[in-house]
DNA sequence: TATTGTTATACTCTATAACTATA
DNA sequence: TATAGTTATAGAGTATAACAATA
């Protein structure tokens, strides 16, 4: 009986994901925003460590990076013991940027949410730790 | 106390669909499968109507198209009364990719979904018609 | 000699502009 | 003259290969 209910639930996710990302950033690529997002969340990186997390070759990093360096949003400091690494960080013109985004985008999905029954409410907010679960690590 | 649930939320279903893209398709663009699916789903459409409903241009479309004409996934016929425009709609072969694609992608959710407790699938299976609902038309 | 990041170059996907055929 | 689709060309974004600096 979970075949029906897989299917159901992937279109649902898919559907709503696309909407979502429909939101979008002005003036920022969705990998510049993502990257930028890791960068918060994980504190000082080699550019090797961000690209493996983001899943993009280095030379891909390298640019996305220099374009969120070039708008002041993130910064390169050198490694303080291998000077090979380069570190990269977000600056606080980034996290104001990263702040300013969520709220948009939060904002759009409350609205939806605002019109829904107190009883859909307390349903969505018991799936949103399951939906973490099956996406895993 | 809506704001917490929607940051959430967005971050959850975002998380999900990023894993779920990556169960892709070998040999085809994600815009490949959309087209296809759409076709399916709406029946034989102008090239017009495909690019408009997929939020790409024309000659966007029509490079997507050619591709799926060359892998024998799709067709291009005459408008009966409009010489100017092309039909274009899924093949036999078309329709049997769309299917397997369906059956491997909803397997891997589907076998996480067979980890979870009962409790679990019946809020899933509650949430997903709200998800949808939120996702808009 | 191995590793980190960058530069050089190419491929994919999508866009706008110009063109052809038809209405 | 207007519309549908295609072809020509350009701009993102990402990849692999070659290179420079450092370990």
């Amino acid at each position: 009986m979970t075949a029906p209910l897989g299917s159901a639930l992937r279109i649902s996710v898919m559907r709503l994901s696309r909407r979502m990302r429909q939101e979008r950033t002005e003036g920022l690529s969705a990998s510049q925003v993502a990257a930028l997002a890791t960068m918060e969340r994980q504190g000082p990186l080699s550019l090797g460590e961000l690209a493996a997390l983001e899943r993009v070759q280095p030379p891909s990093m390298t640019r996305v990076v220099t374009g969120l360096v070039d708008a002041g949003l993130a910064e390169r400091t050198p490694h303080p013991t291998d000077r090979r690494q380069v570190l990269v960080s977000v600056t606080e013109s980034g996290r104001q940027l990263l702040a300013a985004d969520r709220r948009r985008r939060d904002e759009w999905l409350a609205e939806r949410l605002r019109e829904l029954p107190q009883k859909d409410l307390e349903i969505l907010r018991a799936a949103a730790p399951i939906l973490d679960r099956l996406a895993g690590t």
